[in-house]
RNA sequence: AGGCGCGUAGCUCAGUGGGAGAGCGCUACACUGACACUGUAGAGGUCGGCGGUUCGACCCCGCCCGUGCCUACCA
């Protein structure tokens, strides 16, 4: 054995994953290379929240860039994978103000400032927990150039990005209806709140005509916003209102009198199809009220607590509220009934907190200038979606777009770079904060306290990590970057966004390839969650199967469409294989002298090895030269990391290394070897033929002795008709080989003979393998057997007979498929009559 | 309500119009000098249902059933 050391008889994954890891880090093995003249690729990493540990998701997702990038640098690119955190804005901050209930305080008791600190002594004590997790996955990226969305470069961007969208008219400060959460005290996106179908009750509430008898009944599901109604709407084509006496109804318990407007956002086939309308306190009402020019009046403050606007009812909780106000309605009579009723409530993403639509002054990006360009980007195939089954979802969306409201008022996050100067009024936007008002000279300017969306800044990813708005090499090496890889549900929060910004201010498309990758849920197809109980822990996965095997399976989903559903089995299943490489390896270092030959080996000393040894370089030439190169020209990403499976460059990185490493000589890492490529004169087609028939008389003799249940131990001997010359004089010389193989005593190789009496048989192609039964066999039962796979036989035949009988097939198929079903009718024809005579075989035992 | 998926072996999934596949599981047998994280062999499927197109359908089309997700929500 010229092995450098003994190797372990099982792979130990534990210490070769942490000696290679140390090892990459300490030589900066993935530091990225920026050589003229080479291609470049390059990735950045969807960043994880600063709050997580690693999931399945992260997981998944960082092996399939990780493969990426793996391979591409042993293909000798200018490679560099970015790796990264998010503040995560409302996420980290609930974490922190956890802590600081259960330390019987609040954010609010120690002030913003205090607050912030202390979030950011969170972060660098756990913040970078992900981080260590990433690296024990074995990601490959390229640390020292590790960015965070709110450090310091990135604070610049992202000031920068806002000071000229606000100068180029595309931000703007407004009233408008947002999704307030009471508890978060923020306002959120659209896309943050979750709609829950919930078993809730549709109030009908009468509301008398300003003058004279009768009324108009509404119906509500949330009757406390009834207090700041400001009218009822009814659908102008509904001829029940068409002739009313009075265009005004007096709002009950309030005593306002409000207008009947009229507005075809009515249905006129739910409730009474009049629809009360409180412009301050939801969406659509909000949107009616501009129509009709309506106050809107605010009953509500940030906590959900009724203010003074709601007269009696002020200091109320808005559900305590709702109770007392269905009661009063119900003592004056104005109740009319109450239905059960399920409908879609908001609630807050973060805490489930019922959100709370609100009027409210926010800031926005006006983003239909900007989806325009992403939307073309993708049209025309500069962007490439994979699958591109969401192309379509994509465009509904970007279609449908409203103004993306960026303000949050929340303390975790990039402040709002705008002030307003107390003096006179003026607001000012400027990347560098300013010390007087630029219109008045005035000095006492107030900043907006608000923060922003936290997608704010991941939009930027792409290149503020780069260095922008510096133009950087690092800029003009690695932008547009090649692929983004991610789940797709996170298609509208971050990608469409990171289009968005890519092409507003660098004029070029943030990446070429979207790889949107499947959802990782448990399996029984649940959604993994922590108060499920059903969270495979990767770090738990990978010390108990190791990373490799983890990784590996992880792979293997990589075409998987919308959801995994992860078994643990699966794992284990390649832990398997994983031992299985190493223990081929082991093998092979036995005989290491053999294989260096071999390796070295050319078409003119080929006849000077031996028959394996061509076999097993024409075949791992053909692994090489089949996987298909990712993401080169128009590349199908998905499709072509599914094809990805027989090579796995970079999928499974620490056994590798280490066998790379225990090879004689001294070596780098094998990250840093190039790819390997086809060798002149392995591809060997008389090789893999020859094993190929050797193989299938070995089967043949192995079937025979399982089947008839011969003992392992028990000599046989066998006969082998073979009627073409080559092919049987290639037997005979490997006829060791099959007696090694199968535990024969005797082989012998026939062109034609007859087929000998009382024999097993076995058929491969045109070779027939028969085996004496000298003794004891169950005669009946292989008679059954045989009887089985007669009438199988026969099925076939009759379905091959019956196409070729229908002239039609034989008219319109094409003439290999039918020269196909011609021979295949004479394979099964030849097959019956083998099956026949072995029939007749073991009757003549028996006799 | 609209949109997008999915339904193939016990389980998880491949399979883009001409002989139903893989892994795991299961059954039987074996060995212990690369490997029990093993080897060899085997059983197991009206490809959700009905209809259509076609010489021919797991595959294309229509309808139905079941199931999952996303978006918008009739207050």
């Amino acid at each position: 054995m010229t092995a450098k050391q003994e190797l372990a008889k099982a792979y130990e994954f534990k210490e070769v994953e942490e000696k290679w890891y140390t090892t990459w880090l300490r030589d900066k093995t993935f530091r990225a290379t920026m050589e003229e003249g080479k291609p470049s690729f390059s990735i950045v990493i969807p960043p994880p929240n600063v709050t997580g540990v690693l999931h399945v998701g992260h997981a998944l997702n960082n092996t399939l860039q990780d493969i990426l990038v793996r391979y591409r640098r042993m293909q000798g690119h200018n490679t560099l994978w970015v790796p990264g955190t998010d503040h995560a804005g409302i996420a980290t901050q609930n974490v922190v103000e956890k802590q600081l209930a259960a330390e019987g305080t609040s954010r609010h008791d120690i002030g913003r400032h205090k607050f912030v600190e202390r979030i950011w002594q969170w972060r660098e004590q756990s913040g970078g927990q992900i981080i260590n997790q990433l690296k024990r996955l074995g990601c490959s990226c390229d640390w020292d150039r590790e960015r965070f969305t709110m450090d310091e470069g990135l604070s610049r961007a992202v000031r920068e990005v806002f000071t000229r969208l606000y100068r180029e008219g595309l931000i703007y400060k407004g009233d408008y209806i947002i999704n307030w959460c009471p508890r978060c005290h923020t306002a959120l996106a659209d896309l943050e709140v979750e709609h829950e179908p919930t078993d809730g009750k549709l109030y009908h509430i009468r509301y008398p005509f300003a003058s004279g008898d009768g009324y108009l009944v509404v119906a509500t599901t949330r009757p406390e916003t009834m207090l700041g109604d400001t009218a009822v709407a009814v659908h102008p084509a509904d001829e029940r209102y068409n002739n009313l006496p009075e265009k005004a109804v007096i709002l009950p318990l309030v005593d306002r009198k409000i207008p009947i407007v009229f507005d075809t956002h009515v249905e006129m086939e739910f409730g009474s199809g009049a629809l009360k309308v409180t412009p301050a306190h939801d969406l659509n009402d909000f949107e009616i009220g501009r129509r009709h020019d309506l106050p809107a009046v605010k009953i509500m403050d940030d906590n959900g607590v009724m203010n003074e606007a709601a007269g009696a009812y002020a200091g109320l909780d808005r559900f305590a509220c709702r109770k007392k106000v269905v009661a009063d309605l119900e003592a004056r009579g104005l109740l009319e009934k109450i239905e059960p009723l399920q409908h879609g409530v908001g609630h807050c993403y973060r805490c489930a907190t019922v959100v709370e639509p609100t009027l409210s002054k926010q800031w926005f990006v006006s983003v239909k200038p900007l989806a325009e360009k992403a939307i073309q980007a993708v049209k025309s195939r500069r962007i490439r979606i994979h699958p591109a089954s969401w192309e379509n979802t994509f465009y509904d969306w970007m279609y449908n777009i409203r103004d993306w409201c960026i303000s949050r008022q929340i303390w975790w996050g990039h402040q709002i770079p705008a002030w307003t100067c107390e003096e006179c009024g003026e607001l000012i936007v400027a990347t560098e904060n300013p010390t007087r008002c630029p219109k008045c000279e005035g000095s006492a300017l107030r900043q907006e306290t608000d923060v922003l969306d936290t997608w704010f800044s991941s939009a930027l990813w792409p290149f503020s990590t780069l260095g922008w708005p510096d133009e950087t090499p690092e800029l003009t090496m690695f932008y547009p970057t090649s692929v983004l890889i991610t789940s797709f549900d996170i298609l509208f929060f971050w990608v469409a966004r990171m289009m968005m910004m890519g092409l507003h201010f660098m004029g070029e498309i943030p990446f070429r390839d979207v790889y949107l990758h499947a959802l990782v849920r448990d399996a029984q197809g649940q959604k993994m969650s922590k108060s499920k109980g059903n969270v495979l822990d990767p770090l738990e996965l990978m010390d108990k199967y190791g990373t490799d095997a983890l990784r590996f399976t992880m792979a293997a989903f990589a075409a998987q469409g919308r959801d995994i559903k992860l078994a643990e089995e699966r794992i284990e299943g390649y832990r398997h294989f994983i031992n299985k490489i190493w223990n081929a390896a082991r093998f092979a270092l036995m005989h290491l002298g053999e294989v260096d030959a071999g390796v070295a080996a050319t078409v003119a000393d080929r006849d000077d090895l031996s028959l394996p040894h061509r076999w097993i370089l024409s075949r791992t030439d053909r692994a090489v030269t089949e996987v298909v190169p990712i993401g080169h020209g128009g590349g199908d990403a998905c499709v072509h990391l599914a094809q990805m499976h027989e090579a796995e460059a970079g999928g499974v990185p620490f056994v590798t290394e280490e066998i790379w490493q225990v090879l004689p000589g001294e070596r780098s890492s094998i990250m840093l070897e190039p790819f390997p490529e086809e060798h002149e004169g392995h591809l060997d087609e008389e090789a893999e033929k020859g094993v190929e028939l050797l193989m299938g008389v070995i089967t043949g003799l192995r079937n025979i002795r399982s089947e008839m249940q011969i003992h392992p131990s028990a000599a046989i001997s066998s006969l082998i008709l073979c009627p073409d010359a080559d092919r049987a004089r290639f037997i005979e010389e490997e006829t060791e080989t099959i007696k090694t193989m199968t535990r024969a005593e005797s082989i012998t190789v026939r062109r034609e003979t007859e087929r000998p009496k009382g024999a097993a048989s076995y058929i491969h192609s045109d070779i027939e393998i028969f085996v004496p039964l000298a003794g004891l066999v169950d005669i009946d039962k292989e008679t059954a057997k045989l009887d089985k796979e007669k009438e199988k036989a026969e099925a076939q035949l009759r379905k091959v007979e019956g196409k070729l009988g229908n002239e039609k097939f034989l008219a319109n198929a094409p003439a290999e498929v039918v020269a196909k079903e011609r021979e295949k009718q004479e394979t099964l024809s030849a097959t019956l009559a083998k099956i026949d005579a072995n029939r007749q075989r073991l009757s003549d035992l028996k006799s």
